[in-house]
DNA sequence: ACTTTTGCACTGACCGGTCAGTCCAAGGTT
DNA sequence: AACCTTGGACTGACCGGTCAGTGCAAAAGT
């Protein structure tokens, strides 16, 4: 039925999927394309029928999850506009999207952790812009933020938005890893909290 | 004279400055130890002479490399506590502590946020231990917070402790690689500005 | 018909680990 | 002084295994 272009398509996902555990886990070169196949339930010259290599399919596996993250930060922060929010709503929306995705896609994050600091490797670029396509979402609400007054004109908004990334990241992970009992919501208001200042004492 | 038991010292000090950069570039699976000798201008057998194997050499890097971390993060805690300043302060001179480190030892910190959120790998267990030796640190200085009343009750140590350190870890790699112009007091006031909550506005 | 997948044998480069042997300085021995 | 001997450190050729990628004929799916 609508199925025509879906076969493939549906090869092509089973891949990813099997792919981003494995290489999670493992890291790139001690995954192989065997095991990716295997666990895909494919056969191994599928794989390279759908992919021109084990590089170029973990790139686009890259490529393919950023769009999902970027997408995802961005509702969250159309949705507190069009609420009439604050822009300091906003992000806090944006680290509970944010939570919410490492909670959907833990073995994607693991991945893109390992990689993003590397370097000389191959899929280097890919992932630099890859990056940036997620850190201006937050740098854009920073400047949105600044513009209205609402934050400091002092605030430094490249490394601001590189530390509220890293601060929810690493505490997502951490959380994942090591404290997989405590709810979401425990994490998104110690997170919360740290964001706005009510960390040190009772204001100021 | 001395020379006996420092031959061999030296070698092994050679091998980790040569394997560190390398497995930060290229991770541990990819980089060869016949490339880790040539780095260390020695032979492969004596690879094998100083280390039972090529993860034991690489596990050994890791409880060497967290112990330095460790330790200048202690230190900067001790000598706030020294100079009687309060505990608030303590963190920002971990964080100042931690810039440091990562300043001077770039590649260890790739190497080790590459490997921490991993699953089923061999040295797993010693990168927990490592880790939490690190946190322990943070953690027993927001305790201590905690109990002058410097810091609110609600807080959630563990999970702030993480994030804080998530913070700096990212914000300082990004800044290594994707800004290295600034200098390393932009960097800190910035992350001075996030944890003293005066990123958003007056004070709200 | 034509696209996609399978199964499987095969290749060639690469890589972790081994091992027989070299080098040399510091004692003996004569 | 001239000559072994010892033992720790190091060497590099070599071996066995692994793995990305190929080729292809037959089957399955649409």
């Amino acid at each position: 039925m609508d199925s025509s272009g879906t076969r493939r398509q549906n090869t092509r996902r089973k891949l990813f999927e099997a792919a981003v555990t494995l290489i999670a886990e493992q890291g790139f070169s001690s995954t192989t394309v065997d095991e990716i196949a295997e666990r895909a339930g494919v056969a191994k010259g599928t794989v390279y029928y759908n992919f021109a290599s084990k590089t170029v399919l973990f790139e686009e596996l890259l490529r393919h999850g950023i769009e999902l993250l970027t997408d995802s930060l961005q509702a969250a922060a159309d949705e507190t506009a069009e609420r009439g929010g604050s822009r300091v709503d906003a992000l806090d929306a944006m680290i509970r999207a944010g939570l919410d995705f490492i909670t959907r896609y833990p073995s994607l994050t693991q991945l893109y952790v390992a990689e993003l600091w590397r370097t000389n490797r191959a899929w280097q670029s890919t992932l630099m812009q890859v990056r940036q396509k997620a850190i201006a979402v937050i740098e854009a609400v920073l400047t949105e933020a600044v513009a209205t007054g609402e934050l400091s004109t002092e605030l430094d908004i490249p490394l601001t938005a590189s530390a509220l990334f890293g601060m929810v990241l690493v505490a997502a992970l951490d959380w994942q890893s090591f404290q997989p009992e405590r709810s979401i919501d425990e994490v998104h208001s110690a997170l919360s909290r740290l964001l706005q200042g009510r960390v040190s004492g009772a204001g100021r």
